[in-house]
DNA sequence: GTGAAAGCGCTAACAG
DNA sequence: CTGTTAGCGCTTTCAC
């Protein structure tokens, strides 16, 4: 990189400066205009707003932060480079620390196991000068990894973790109605008779989920046969044998909710090994809308966490947590909603 | 954001300036050590690395762009943020963009369909100022896009596009050696009798993946039986729909190579309703390595992208071609290495 | 309402 | 080998 100038474009960037002398007024003018603040002429900023759109100018966002002095850097711990929320997430914290002006470390976990691994990473963190950091599950529910965090002074926000931390600042969805929604989605469908695939119990959102369902069902007066539901681990395989069981019962559901989508994926195997069609004789629903609910057929029907929107908002959370003198434990617990997903794995009985 | 300081930590950071003074030169000799540049006595190095240690300086790297007038705005344009393919893609570019004091700007082109939205967008990235953009894959693969990017005048770096652009700059796989290598693999493993399941007709990997197949069965003298290829469209119910055929054959195959995940996944669904063991009876193998492969069960042995790394690579590739005067068409067109993940669906015959 | 001056933390260019 | 002088492009503070 040799490039002499900043934001070397084919044009050279027009500057503040620029803008003013176009416009006949200071650079300070023109930066108000900018920040939409106080009192300005509404001639005067007309003029400039002129300048601007004739140079094509746009503020350079590094001086700006360098002179303003805010501008946060936010680390991103994540654990798994492939998981299919780091995407998302990835662009929602990333389109607000752009909008915002602030500057996203990532930070990957992947590798670590032992507790010492653990410590060099959050030596090198803690060292990096980062203002604060967001934590990405499954570490969000990794104790080990958040108390060092914690011990370290790094201010965290933590993503759909086990529960909303006592002390601390989260963003997460409402697992119990969620589950609730697409229980009450197969009643309306008209199925009574239906089973449940539990997750995996060393995972908190797997309780919520049950009691999202039991609620449902309660609030609806049906019904829950204990043989319709099965303890599963968040597998395909888990979810397969769930199925097997539930399929070869004389009197077997007619609608199965899986915790996650690769049970769903499972329980559809063995439907199909049964020789029942899905939706046709028995319909099917997952949970998170994970790659595998789009790529099995038919399709899943499931529901889906707003995982950019939820990385959006611990930017802010951060921001906020960080700029506040501390205390104010109003909303540092945000909850959003999820989103059902139609496909084809439901119909009305 | 109301924070007086830049870099709000606990500790208000050191600048250079502090570390100047506490070793007794000048700012410039400190900016010297760090940037290991040229001449610097040995122990002027020393006291000023001592400083910096004592004071836990980090440099600040806003200001370091700013003042050094390099430090680009690059965009990443893609369409899908749940793509398996983008968190680590993100990982990597982001990765390398911090390393050089780069800036991404994420664009996500997802809604994109009709013309006049394709317009709208690259209007608004032209005007964003982006130095250049990394086009991730499949919109690289996009002519529509691409010319109108090129139109736009944006430089480009392409992510597995479909032909190494004539006159453009891309990193990519092999297509073609990393299928010679799985079906040596197989081949490897006492396989002969080899099917293949062809990927969609309108993207030009699936072409380069059976020249790769192909490729190796000659290489090892194997006759490719025409009753053992099958044509698929890398959908799940394609792969299926292949494996119905090829175990429904009097003289089944071994093993089956499906050009991705996806269709694997299919495969194996068809083998086992024929009663078939993964991998005693039959292996089974697939390409890309998608969230799938480990969620499906017995787990996938297939061919995997080094997508971080080719993000990396992207960044310093449009790095480079920004800094040239032009010209120099050499290395251009970067080809990565891929990895055999061995998995549970292949057994020695 | 608006402007002038003084930096943010760093590096480039030129002296010495 | 090392220091000095000028900024990078913007915002802050304080006048007017």
């Amino acid at each position: 990189m040799k490039t002499s100038s900043p934001r070397t474009g084919r044009k050279q960037h027009a500057t503040i400066r620029e803008v003013a002398e176009m416009a006949g007024v200071s650079q300070m003018t023109v930066s108000r205009v900018l920040n939409r603040r106080e009192s300005v002429k509404e001639s005067t900023r007309e003029k400039v707003e002129e300048a601007i759109q004739a140079l094509n100018y746009r503020p350079n966002l590094l001086a700006r932060s360098l002179a303003g002095g805010k501008s946060l850097f936010i680390g991103l711990i994540f654990n798994n480079p492939s998981n299919n929320y780091l995407g998302e997430l990835l662009v929602g914290t990333l389109n607000r620390c752009r909008e915002a002006g602030h500057h996203l470390v990532i930070e990957d976990f992947s590798t670590t196991a032992r507790d010492k691994e653990i410590d060099a990473l959050i030596e090198r963190i803690s060292g990096a000068g980062l203002d604060g950091v967001i934590v990405a599950p499954p570490i969000s529910e990794d104790e080990a990894i958040l108390s060092k965090l914690r011990q370290a002074g790094l201010k965290t926000v933590l993503i759909a973790p086990r529960e909303p931390p006592a002390n601390g600042v989260s963003v997460s969805i409402d697992d119990v109605a969620a589950a609730d929604r697409i229980t009450q989605y197969l009643i309306d469908h008209g199925h009574k008779r239906i089973a449940f695939v539990i997750g995996a119990t060393d995972q908190s959102s797997s309780r919520r989920r049950y009691r999202g369902f039991d609620l449902a069902m309660a609030r609806n007066g049906l019904s829950v046969d204990d043989n319709l539901v099965q303890q599963g681990d968040y597998t395909y395989r888990s979810g397969m044998l769930a199925g097997e069981h539930f399929f070869s019962l004389p009197d077997p559901p007619t609608a199965v909710f899986a915790s996650n989508d690769d049970m769903a994926a499972g329980v559809l195997a063995a439907a199909q090994r049964h020789g029942l069609k899905v939706p046709d004789n028995v319909s099917i629903v997952g949970f998170d809308d994970t790659a595998i609910a789009s790529a099995m057929w038919p399709q899943l029907t499931t529901v889906r966490q707003p995982i950019a929107e939820m990385g959006y908002q611990a930017v802010n959370l951060l921001a906020r947590i960080l700029s506040e003198s501390e205390a104010k434990a109003s909303e540092r617990n945000l909850v959003l909603d999820v989103a059902l997903v139609e496909r084809d794995t439901v119909r009305r009985r």
